[in-house]
DNA sequence: CGTTTTTGACCAGCGC
DNA sequence: GCGCTGGTCAAAAACG
Protein backbone atom coordinates (compact mmCIF):
# COMPACT_ATOMS: atom_id res chain seq x y z
CA UNK A 1 0.00 0.00 0.00
CA UNK A 2 2.65 2.35 0.83
CA UNK A 3 4.71 1.50 -2.71
CA UNK A 4 1.69 2.54 -4.72
CA UNK A 5 0.95 5.45 -2.64
CA UNK A 6 4.39 6.40 -3.29
CA UNK A 7 4.43 5.90 -6.40
CA UNK A 8 0.94 8.02 -6.91
CA UNK A 9 2.38 10.83 -5.15
CA UNK A 10 5.50 10.27 -7.00
CA UNK A 11 3.81 10.47 -10.78
CA UNK A 12 1.75 12.98 -9.39
CA UNK A 13 4.85 15.14 -9.11
CA UNK A 14 6.47 14.07 -12.09
CA UNK A 15 3.06 15.16 -14.00
CA UNK A 16 2.73 18.23 -12.41
CA UNK A 17 6.00 19.18 -13.12
CA UNK A 18 5.84 17.89 -16.85
CA UNK A 19 2.64 20.08 -17.07
CA UNK A 20 4.87 23.23 -16.24
CA UNK A 21 7.36 22.59 -18.66
CA UNK A 22 5.74 24.43 -21.42
CA UNK A 23 5.20 27.61 -18.74
CA UNK A 24 8.32 27.69 -17.35
CA UNK A 25 9.70 30.61 -19.20
CA UNK A 26 6.62 32.42 -18.32
CA UNK A 27 6.68 31.37 -14.91
CA UNK A 28 9.41 32.30 -12.07
CA UNK A 29 12.06 29.67 -10.77
CA UNK A 30 11.17 30.70 -7.47
CA UNK A 31 7.76 29.89 -8.00
CA UNK A 32 8.25 26.70 -9.44
CA UNK A 33 10.85 25.68 -6.74
CA UNK A 34 7.96 26.53 -4.24
CA UNK A 35 5.68 23.92 -5.35
CA UNK A 36 7.72 21.52 -6.06
CA UNK A 37 9.19 21.77 -2.16
CA UNK A 38 5.64 21.37 -1.63
CA UNK A 39 5.21 18.47 -3.21
CA UNK A 40 8.67 17.09 -1.77
CA UNK A 41 7.60 17.62 1.85
CA UNK A 42 3.85 16.36 1.08
CA UNK A 43 5.68 12.58 -0.30
CA UNK A 44 8.01 12.77 2.92
CA UNK A 45 4.74 13.47 4.95
CA UNK A 46 3.16 11.06 3.24
CA UNK A 47 6.07 8.60 4.08
CA UNK A 48 6.35 9.46 7.48
CA UNK A 49 2.64 8.69 7.52
CA UNK A 50 3.03 5.16 6.17
CA UNK A 51 6.12 4.15 8.27
CA UNK A 52 3.94 5.18 11.40
CA UNK A 53 1.03 3.22 10.51
CA UNK A 54 3.16 0.07 8.88
CA UNK A 55 4.51 0.17 12.37
CA UNK A 56 1.55 0.23 13.85
CA UNK A 57 -0.20 -2.87 11.96
CA UNK A 58 3.01 -4.86 11.92
CA UNK A 59 2.49 -4.27 15.81
CA UNK A 60 -0.81 -5.21 15.80
CA UNK A 61 0.04 -8.21 13.65
CA UNK A 62 2.53 -9.22 16.32
CA UNK A 63 0.52 -9.04 19.08
CA UNK A 64 -2.69 -10.45 17.67
CA UNK A 65 -0.69 -13.53 16.34
CA UNK A 66 0.89 -13.93 19.84
CA UNK A 67 -2.63 -13.77 21.59
CA UNK A 68 -3.88 -16.15 19.36
CA UNK A 69 -1.37 -18.34 19.82
CA UNK A 70 -0.98 -18.36 23.61
CA UNK A 71 -4.81 -19.22 23.63
CA UNK A 72 -4.82 -22.29 21.12
CA UNK A 73 -2.36 -23.77 23.74
CA UNK A 74 -4.71 -22.89 26.39
CA UNK A 75 -7.63 -24.43 24.86
CA UNK A 76 -5.77 -27.28 23.15
CA UNK A 77 -6.29 -29.03 26.08
CA UNK A 78 -9.86 -28.18 27.25
CA UNK A 79 -10.75 -29.22 23.45
CA UNK A 80 -9.38 -32.61 23.56
CA UNK A 81 -11.20 -33.59 27.33
CA UNK A 82 -14.08 -32.45 24.97
CA UNK A 83 -14.17 -34.61 22.32
CA UNK A 84 -12.66 -37.59 24.25
CA UNK A 85 -12.24 -40.46 22.09
CA UNK A 86 -14.10 -42.31 25.07
CA UNK A 87 -17.22 -40.26 24.67
CA UNK A 88 -19.97 -41.65 22.64
CA UNK A 89 -21.81 -40.09 20.03
CA UNK A 90 -24.69 -40.05 22.73
CA UNK A 91 -22.17 -38.42 25.36
CA UNK A 92 -21.17 -35.75 23.04
CA UNK A 93 -24.70 -34.95 22.22
CA UNK A 94 -25.22 -34.48 26.00
CA UNK A 95 -22.33 -32.35 26.42
CA UNK A 96 -23.08 -30.27 23.84
CA UNK A 97 -26.43 -29.90 25.31
CA UNK A 98 -24.91 -28.64 28.23
CA UNK A 99 -22.19 -26.12 26.84
CA UNK A 100 -22.57 -22.77 27.23
CA UNK A 101 -21.11 -21.92 23.64
CA UNK A 102 -19.05 -18.42 23.27
CA UNK A 103 -18.68 -17.92 20.11
CA UNK A 104 -16.77 -14.60 19.60
CA UNK A 105 -16.31 -12.18 16.43
CA UNK A 106 -17.94 -10.95 13.25
CA UNK A 107 -17.50 -13.34 10.64
CA UNK A 108 -20.10 -12.59 8.23
CA UNK A 109 -19.68 -16.05 6.92
CA UNK A 110 -22.36 -18.34 7.32
CA UNK A 111 -19.91 -21.29 7.28
CA UNK A 112 -19.05 -19.88 10.81
CA UNK A 113 -22.21 -18.78 12.18
CA UNK A 114 -24.04 -22.26 13.60
CA UNK A 115 -22.99 -24.94 12.24
CA UNK A 116 -25.99 -26.29 14.28
CA UNK A 117 -24.97 -29.72 12.83
CA UNK A 118 -21.90 -29.65 13.55
CA UNK A 119 -20.75 -31.43 16.78
CA UNK A 120 -16.87 -30.86 16.27
CA UNK A 121 -17.12 -27.22 16.42
CA UNK A 122 -13.33 -25.96 17.52
CA UNK A 123 -12.69 -23.61 19.57
CA UNK A 124 -9.89 -21.98 18.24
CA UNK A 125 -10.30 -21.84 14.30
CA UNK A 126 -8.56 -19.87 11.34
CA UNK A 127 -10.57 -18.48 9.48
CA UNK A 128 -11.07 -14.80 7.42
CA UNK A 129 -13.91 -14.02 10.55
CA UNK A 130 -12.72 -13.61 14.33
CA UNK A 131 -10.90 -16.96 15.00
CA UNK A 132 -11.77 -17.02 18.63
CA UNK A 133 -14.42 -19.47 20.16
CA UNK A 134 -15.31 -20.73 23.79
CA UNK A 135 -16.86 -23.91 24.39
CA UNK A 136 -16.81 -24.94 27.67
CA UNK A 137 -19.26 -26.54 30.22
CA UNK A 138 -21.45 -25.03 32.28
CA UNK A 139 -23.13 -26.28 35.62
CA UNK A 140 -26.38 -27.48 35.06
CA UNK A 141 -28.64 -29.86 36.62
CA UNK A 142 -29.10 -32.93 35.08
CA UNK A 143 -32.91 -32.57 35.98
CA UNK A 144 -33.43 -29.31 33.64
CA UNK A 145 -35.13 -29.74 30.93
CA UNK A 146 -32.93 -28.27 28.41
CA UNK A 147 -32.53 -27.87 24.59
CA UNK A 148 -30.12 -26.50 22.23
CA UNK A 149 -30.81 -23.72 20.60
CA UNK A 150 -32.64 -24.07 17.25
CA UNK A 151 -33.10 -20.43 16.49
CA UNK A 152 -33.98 -20.56 12.54
CA UNK A 153 -33.00 -17.13 11.84
CA UNK A 154 -31.00 -17.51 9.37
CA UNK A 155 -29.23 -13.88 10.78
CA UNK A 156 -27.66 -15.51 13.63
CA UNK A 157 -25.88 -13.64 16.58
CA UNK A 158 -21.93 -13.50 16.03
CA UNK A 159 -20.98 -14.29 19.43
CA UNK A 160 -23.95 -16.38 21.15
CA UNK A 161 -23.93 -17.19 25.03
CA UNK A 162 -25.80 -20.49 23.85
CA UNK A 163 -28.09 -21.51 27.42
CA UNK A 164 -30.96 -23.65 26.18
CA UNK A 165 -34.30 -22.04 26.40
CA UNK A 166 -37.49 -24.69 26.41
CA UNK A 167 -39.97 -22.01 25.69
CA UNK A 168 -39.09 -21.08 22.62
CA UNK A 169 -40.53 -24.04 20.96
CA UNK A 170 -44.91 -23.20 21.72
CA UNK A 171 -45.14 -19.97 22.14
CA UNK A 172 -46.56 -17.69 19.30
CA UNK A 173 -44.42 -14.62 17.70
CA UNK A 174 -46.89 -12.39 19.65
CA UNK A 175 -46.13 -13.40 22.79
CA UNK A 176 -42.64 -13.80 21.83
CA UNK A 177 -42.50 -10.17 21.16
CA UNK A 178 -44.25 -9.37 23.84
CA UNK A 179 -42.30 -10.90 26.30
CA UNK A 180 -39.10 -11.10 24.90
CA UNK A 181 -36.81 -14.41 24.60
CA UNK A 182 -34.49 -14.47 26.53
CA UNK A 183 -31.26 -17.17 25.89
CA UNK A 184 -30.33 -16.66 29.41
CA UNK A 185 -32.94 -16.90 31.85
CA UNK A 186 -33.22 -16.41 35.44
CA UNK A 187 -32.28 -18.89 38.07
CA UNK A 188 -35.37 -17.37 40.08
CA UNK A 189 -38.54 -18.31 39.38
CA UNK A 190 -40.20 -15.02 41.15
CA UNK A 191 -38.95 -12.75 38.28
CA UNK A 192 -41.62 -10.80 36.64
CA UNK A 193 -43.12 -10.82 33.83
CA UNK A 194 -41.33 -13.32 31.66
CA UNK A 195 -41.82 -16.21 34.23
CA UNK A 196 -44.50 -18.51 32.82
CA UNK A 197 -42.51 -20.63 31.40
CA UNK A 198 -39.00 -19.69 33.20
CA UNK A 199 -40.84 -21.54 36.27
CA UNK A 200 -40.33 -24.83 34.45
CA UNK A 201 -36.68 -24.30 34.48
CA UNK A 202 -35.72 -22.55 37.71
CA UNK A 203 -31.87 -23.34 37.61
CA UNK A 204 -31.34 -21.72 34.54
CA UNK A 205 -29.66 -18.49 35.61
CA UNK A 206 -30.04 -15.28 33.71
CA UNK A 207 -26.82 -13.24 34.35
CA UNK A 208 -26.44 -9.28 34.34
CA UNK A 209 -23.53 -7.61 33.49
CA UNK A 210 -22.86 -4.15 35.10
CA UNK A 211 -20.60 -1.33 33.62
CA UNK A 212 -19.82 1.19 35.23
CA UNK A 213 -18.13 4.11 33.96
CA UNK A 214 -17.47 7.70 34.01
CA UNK A 215 -19.51 9.48 31.31
CA UNK A 216 -21.33 12.52 31.01
CA UNK A 217 -24.05 11.53 28.41
CA UNK A 218 -27.28 9.96 29.02
CA UNK A 219 -26.00 6.48 27.82
CA UNK A 220 -22.56 5.37 26.75
CA UNK A 221 -22.36 4.50 23.16
CA UNK A 222 -21.86 0.85 22.95
CA UNK A 223 -22.29 0.57 18.85
CA UNK A 224 -25.84 -1.14 19.07
CA UNK A 225 -29.12 0.47 19.18
CA UNK A 226 -31.79 0.69 21.80
CA UNK A 227 -34.98 1.82 22.01
CA UNK A 228 -36.57 3.19 25.79
CA UNK A 229 -39.38 1.30 26.81
CA UNK A 230 -39.64 2.45 30.29
CA UNK A 231 -37.95 4.39 33.47
CA UNK A 232 -38.53 4.00 36.44
CA UNK A 233 -36.98 6.35 40.06
CA UNK A 234 -35.79 3.77 41.81
CA UNK A 235 -36.25 3.40 45.77
CA UNK A 236 -32.64 4.73 46.97
CA UNK A 237 -31.73 6.53 44.52
CA UNK A 238 -32.79 10.17 42.96
CA UNK A 239 -31.92 9.32 39.51
CA UNK A 240 -34.24 7.63 37.25
CA UNK A 241 -33.53 4.32 36.12
CA UNK A 242 -33.84 3.78 31.90
CA UNK A 243 -35.17 0.96 30.86
CA UNK A 244 -33.63 -0.06 26.83
CA UNK A 245 -34.12 -3.38 24.58
CA UNK A 246 -31.86 -3.64 21.38
CA UNK A 247 -33.80 -2.46 18.91
CA UNK A 248 -31.29 -4.12 15.88
CA UNK A 249 -33.93 -6.70 15.41
CA UNK A 250 -37.31 -7.03 16.67
CA UNK A 251 -37.14 -10.57 18.28
CA UNK A 252 -33.55 -9.11 19.85
CA UNK A 253 -33.67 -10.21 23.58
CA UNK A 254 -30.96 -8.18 24.92
CA UNK A 255 -32.36 -5.58 26.96
CA UNK A 256 -30.14 -2.54 29.46
CA UNK A 257 -30.50 -0.72 32.05
CA UNK A 258 -28.93 2.80 32.72
CA UNK A 259 -28.64 4.28 36.05
CA UNK A 260 -26.40 7.28 37.59
CA UNK A 261 -24.47 6.05 40.49
CA UNK A 262 -26.35 7.79 43.68
CA UNK A 263 -23.03 8.36 45.05
CA UNK A 264 -20.97 9.59 41.97
CA UNK A 265 -23.80 10.89 39.60
CA UNK A 266 -20.77 11.26 36.85
CA UNK A 267 -20.88 7.62 37.27
CA UNK A 268 -23.02 5.72 34.49
CA UNK A 269 -24.34 2.13 35.44
CA UNK A 270 -25.00 0.17 32.57
CA UNK A 271 -26.41 -3.39 33.08
CA UNK A 272 -26.93 -5.58 30.61
CA UNK A 273 -29.08 -8.61 30.09
CA UNK A 274 -29.47 -11.30 27.63
CA UNK A 275 -27.53 -12.23 24.41
CA UNK A 276 -27.82 -10.50 20.91
CA UNK A 277 -29.84 -13.61 18.63
CA UNK A 278 -28.28 -10.98 15.58
CA UNK A 279 -25.45 -10.58 13.80
CA UNK A 280 -23.73 -6.79 15.29
CA UNK A 281 -22.01 -3.67 14.06
CA UNK A 282 -18.28 -3.86 14.52
CA UNK A 283 -18.33 -1.62 17.11
CA UNK A 284 -21.30 -2.96 18.77
CA UNK A 285 -18.99 -6.40 19.10
CA UNK A 286 -16.45 -4.59 21.80
CA UNK A 287 -19.34 -4.78 24.51
CA UNK A 288 -21.41 -7.48 23.23
CA UNK A 289 -18.35 -9.54 23.52
CA UNK A 290 -17.60 -8.31 27.17
CA UNK A 291 -20.25 -8.17 28.77
CA UNK A 292 -21.78 -12.02 27.28
CA UNK A 293 -18.24 -13.45 27.86
CA UNK A 294 -18.02 -11.50 31.51
CA UNK A 295 -22.01 -12.92 32.27
CA UNK A 296 -20.62 -16.27 30.80
CA UNK A 297 -18.12 -16.05 33.45
CA UNK A 298 -20.58 -15.86 35.95
CA UNK A 299 -22.88 -18.49 35.43
CA UNK A 300 -19.85 -20.95 35.02
CA UNK A 301 -18.40 -20.04 37.75
CA UNK A 302 -21.75 -19.19 40.01
CA UNK A 303 -21.26 -19.34 43.82
CA UNK A 304 -20.41 -16.32 44.40
CA UNK A 305 -22.10 -14.14 47.36
CA UNK A 306 -21.34 -10.40 47.14
CA UNK A 307 -24.17 -9.17 47.99
CA UNK A 308 -25.87 -7.43 44.93
CA UNK A 309 -26.70 -3.62 44.35
CA UNK A 310 -25.98 -3.29 40.81
CA UNK A 311 -27.94 -0.07 39.89
CA UNK A 312 -28.59 1.51 43.24
CA UNK A 313 -26.27 0.60 46.03
CA UNK A 314 -23.13 -0.38 44.55
CA UNK A 315 -20.24 -0.79 47.55
CA UNK A 316 -18.02 1.76 48.38
CA UNK A 317 -15.42 -0.21 47.92
CA UNK A 318 -16.55 -0.68 44.07
CA UNK A 319 -13.70 1.88 43.41
CA UNK A 320 -11.04 -0.80 44.37
CA UNK A 321 -12.47 -3.49 42.74
CA UNK A 322 -13.13 -2.96 39.37
CA UNK A 323 -14.48 -6.12 38.85
CA UNK A 324 -16.81 -8.39 41.22
CA UNK A 325 -19.53 -10.59 41.15
CA UNK A 326 -22.77 -10.59 43.05
CA UNK A 327 -25.22 -12.80 42.80
CA UNK A 328 -26.57 -13.70 46.22
CA UNK A 329 -29.93 -14.84 45.52
CA UNK A 330 -30.77 -13.78 49.41
CA UNK A 331 -30.48 -10.33 48.11
CA UNK A 332 -32.95 -8.65 45.99
CA UNK A 333 -31.57 -8.66 43.26
CA UNK A 334 -32.51 -11.93 42.01
CA UNK A 335 -30.28 -12.12 39.19
CA UNK A 336 -26.28 -13.31 39.02
CA UNK A 337 -24.16 -9.68 38.24
CA UNK A 338 -21.39 -8.97 36.94
CA UNK A 339 -20.25 -5.45 37.19
CA UNK A 340 -17.26 -4.15 35.15
CA UNK A 341 -15.79 -0.94 36.83
CA UNK A 342 -14.19 1.07 34.41
CA UNK A 343 -14.15 4.27 36.87
CA UNK A 344 -10.64 3.63 38.64
CA UNK A 345 -8.20 5.24 36.28
CA UNK A 346 -4.99 6.38 38.55
CA UNK A 347 -3.17 9.12 36.72
CA UNK A 348 -0.05 7.58 36.77
CA UNK A 349 1.11 6.67 33.73
CA UNK A 350 2.23 2.97 34.57
CA UNK A 351 -0.12 1.82 31.87
CA UNK A 352 0.27 -1.93 32.52
CA UNK A 353 -0.99 -2.13 36.07
CA UNK A 354 -3.63 -4.96 35.11
CA UNK A 355 -3.77 -6.70 38.51
CA UNK A 356 -4.95 -10.12 39.31
CA UNK A 357 -4.79 -10.50 42.96
CA UNK A 358 -4.03 -13.49 44.61
CA UNK A 359 -7.37 -13.58 46.71
CA UNK A 360 -9.05 -14.43 43.62
CA UNK A 361 -11.11 -17.30 43.78
CA UNK A 362 -13.91 -17.90 41.02
CA UNK A 363 -15.99 -20.79 42.66
CA UNK A 364 -15.89 -19.21 46.35
CA UNK A 365 -17.55 -16.82 47.76
CA UNK A 366 -16.85 -12.86 48.18
CA UNK A 367 -15.14 -11.73 44.93
CA UNK A 368 -12.86 -8.80 45.42
CA UNK A 369 -10.98 -8.33 42.23
CA UNK A 370 -8.73 -5.76 41.32
CA UNK A 371 -9.64 -5.35 37.33
CA UNK A 372 -7.36 -2.48 36.85
CA UNK A 373 -7.62 -0.67 33.58
CA UNK A 374 -5.42 2.17 34.21
CA UNK A 375 -4.92 4.92 31.68
CA UNK A 376 -2.29 7.45 31.17
CA UNK A 377 -5.79 10.07 30.90
CA UNK A 378 -7.90 9.68 33.61
CA UNK A 379 -11.05 9.13 31.74
CA UNK A 380 -9.39 7.80 28.32
CA UNK A 381 -11.31 4.57 28.67
CA UNK A 382 -14.40 6.06 29.53
CA UNK A 383 -13.99 8.38 26.17
CA UNK A 384 -13.50 4.66 24.59
CA UNK A 385 -16.28 3.63 26.32
CA UNK A 386 -18.12 6.57 25.48
CA UNK A 387 -17.16 6.59 20.82
CA UNK A 388 -17.82 3.05 20.86
CA UNK A 389 -15.42 1.41 23.26
CA UNK A 390 -12.44 1.52 20.65
CA UNK A 391 -10.80 3.59 18.03
CA UNK A 392 -11.06 1.00 15.31
CA UNK A 393 -10.89 4.51 12.71
CA UNK A 394 -8.02 6.56 13.83
CA UNK A 395 -7.17 5.71 10.24
CA UNK A 396 -9.12 7.77 8.34
CA UNK A 397 -9.95 11.09 7.85
CA UNK A 398 -13.34 11.14 9.57
CA UNK A 399 -14.01 11.90 13.03
CA UNK A 400 -14.53 7.99 14.63
CA UNK A 401 -18.13 9.51 16.11
CA UNK A 402 -19.44 10.69 13.29
CA UNK A 403 -18.44 7.79 11.12
CA UNK A 404 -19.88 5.26 13.53
CA UNK A 405 -22.85 7.82 13.61
CA UNK A 406 -23.18 6.76 9.70
CA UNK A 407 -22.43 3.13 10.09
CA UNK A 408 -25.91 3.17 12.44
CA UNK A 409 -27.85 5.37 10.46
CA UNK A 410 -26.87 3.83 7.31
CA UNK A 411 -27.97 0.43 8.91
CA UNK A 412 -30.75 1.19 10.40
CA UNK A 413 -31.96 4.69 9.45
CA UNK A 414 -32.51 7.65 11.92
CA UNK A 415 -29.48 7.29 14.23
CA UNK A 416 -30.72 6.77 18.35
CA UNK A 417 -30.42 9.92 20.35
CA UNK A 418 -27.11 7.68 21.48
CA UNK A 419 -25.76 8.11 18.47
CA UNK A 420 -26.75 11.33 18.08
CA UNK A 421 -24.93 12.86 20.94
CA UNK A 422 -21.76 11.60 20.35
CA UNK A 423 -21.66 13.08 16.77
CA UNK A 424 -21.13 16.65 18.46
CA UNK A 425 -17.51 17.28 19.01
CA UNK A 426 -17.18 16.64 22.76
CA UNK A 427 -15.28 13.39 22.88
CA UNK A 428 -12.16 15.30 20.79
CA UNK A 429 -12.21 12.24 18.76
CA UNK A 430 -13.62 14.00 16.38
CA UNK A 431 -10.78 17.57 15.57
CA UNK A 432 -9.73 16.65 12.04
CA UNK A 433 -6.97 18.99 13.25
CA UNK A 434 -5.94 16.27 16.39
CA UNK A 435 -1.89 15.90 15.94
CA UNK A 436 -0.74 12.57 14.98
CA UNK A 437 0.09 12.51 17.82
CA UNK A 438 -2.34 12.31 19.63
CA UNK A 439 -3.31 9.31 17.68
CA UNK A 440 -0.31 7.56 18.47
CA UNK A 441 -1.05 7.84 21.84
CA UNK A 442 -4.10 6.52 21.53
CA UNK A 443 -3.33 3.65 19.54
CA UNK A 444 -0.07 3.48 22.13
CA UNK A 445 -2.53 2.98 24.89
CA UNK A 446 -4.43 0.43 23.07
CA UNK A 447 -1.41 -1.75 22.55
CA UNK A 448 -0.41 -1.76 25.77
CA UNK A 449 -4.16 -3.12 26.88
CA UNK A 450 -3.61 -5.97 24.27
CA UNK A 451 -0.35 -6.54 26.04
CA UNK A 452 -1.25 -6.25 29.74
CA UNK A 453 -4.03 -8.95 28.81
CA UNK A 454 -2.39 -11.16 27.07
CA UNK A 455 -0.22 -11.18 30.43
CA UNK A 456 -3.44 -11.65 32.06
CA UNK A 457 -4.29 -14.29 30.45
CA UNK A 458 -1.22 -16.08 30.81
CA UNK A 459 -1.73 -15.48 34.82
CA UNK A 460 -4.93 -16.70 35.89
CA UNK A 461 -6.89 -19.05 33.29
CA UNK A 462 -10.33 -18.21 35.11
CA UNK A 463 -10.54 -15.24 33.43
CA UNK A 464 -9.99 -16.34 29.90
CA UNK A 465 -13.69 -15.90 28.82
CA UNK A 466 -13.88 -12.54 29.76
CA UNK A 467 -10.33 -11.31 28.16
CA UNK A 468 -10.37 -13.41 25.52
CA UNK A 469 -13.74 -12.07 24.57
CA UNK A 470 -12.39 -8.51 24.59
CA UNK A 471 -9.17 -8.80 23.17
CA UNK A 472 -10.42 -10.76 19.99
CA UNK A 473 -13.18 -7.86 19.79
CA UNK A 474 -10.32 -4.92 20.03
CA UNK A 475 -8.47 -7.27 17.97
CA UNK A 476 -10.48 -8.52 15.48
CA UNK A 477 -12.11 -5.47 14.73
CA UNK A 478 -8.19 -3.52 14.45
CA UNK A 479 -7.75 -5.96 11.52
CA UNK A 480 -10.38 -4.83 9.42
C1' DC B 1 -45.64 9.56 8.45
C1' DG B 2 -42.84 6.30 10.69
C1' DT B 3 -40.06 5.82 14.66
C1' DT B 4 -38.75 6.87 19.28
C1' DT B 5 -39.55 8.74 23.82
C1' DT B 6 -42.44 9.77 27.67
C1' DT B 7 -45.21 8.46 31.32
C1' DG B 8 -48.97 6.62 33.93
C1' DA B 9 -50.96 2.19 34.60
C1' DC B 10 -50.47 -2.43 35.36
C1' DC B 11 -48.50 -6.86 36.93
C1' DA B 12 -46.03 -10.12 39.83
C1' DG B 13 -43.12 -11.11 43.70
C1' DC B 14 -41.89 -10.27 48.31
C1' DG B 15 -42.08 -8.89 53.17
C1' DC B 16 -44.79 -7.73 57.00
C1' DG C 1 -54.35 -8.98 52.68
C1' DC C 2 -51.83 -4.92 51.95
C1' DG C 3 -48.21 -2.06 50.58
C1' DC C 4 -43.82 -1.64 48.40
C1' DT C 5 -40.83 -2.42 44.63
C1' DG C 6 -38.92 -3.59 40.08
C1' DG C 7 -40.09 -4.33 35.58
C1' DT C 8 -43.08 -3.92 31.54
C1' DC C 9 -46.86 -2.29 28.66
C1' DA C 10 -49.05 0.86 25.69
C1' DA C 11 -51.22 5.17 24.41
C1' DA C 12 -49.95 9.74 23.62
C1' DA C 13 -46.56 13.01 22.51
C1' DA C 14 -42.41 14.32 20.34
C1' DC C 15 -39.19 14.10 16.79
C1' DG C 16 -36.99 14.14 12.20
Amino acid sequence: MEKILDNSITETVVARNQGNNHEEEAVGNSLKDDEFKSAIAEVNELRLENSRLRTLLEQIQKNYSSLQTRFSNICQPDHKKSVSPTCTTENVAEEESELVSLRLGRSPSRNDQYKKDDKKRHSCQSSDGLKLGLDYNIEVSKSDPIKPNTDPSPDNMLLETKTVDARETSRPTSEVMRRGDYEVSQPNPSVKRASDDEVSQPNVKRARVSVRTKCDYPTINDGCQWRKYGQKISRGNPCPRSYYRCSVAPLCPVRKQVQRCVEDMSILITTYEGTHNHSLPIEATAMASTTSAAASMLLSGSSSSQSSNDLRNLPNNSKTTPLYLSNSPSNSNPFPTITLDFTTFPTTSSFTSFNFPSNFQSNTGFLSNSFNFSSPEPDTLSKILGSGYVDYDSTTTLPYSKSLANIGSSNLGRPSPAQKQFDQPVLGKNNNSSSSSSKLKENSSQQALTETLTKAIASDPSFQSVLAAAISSMVGATKT
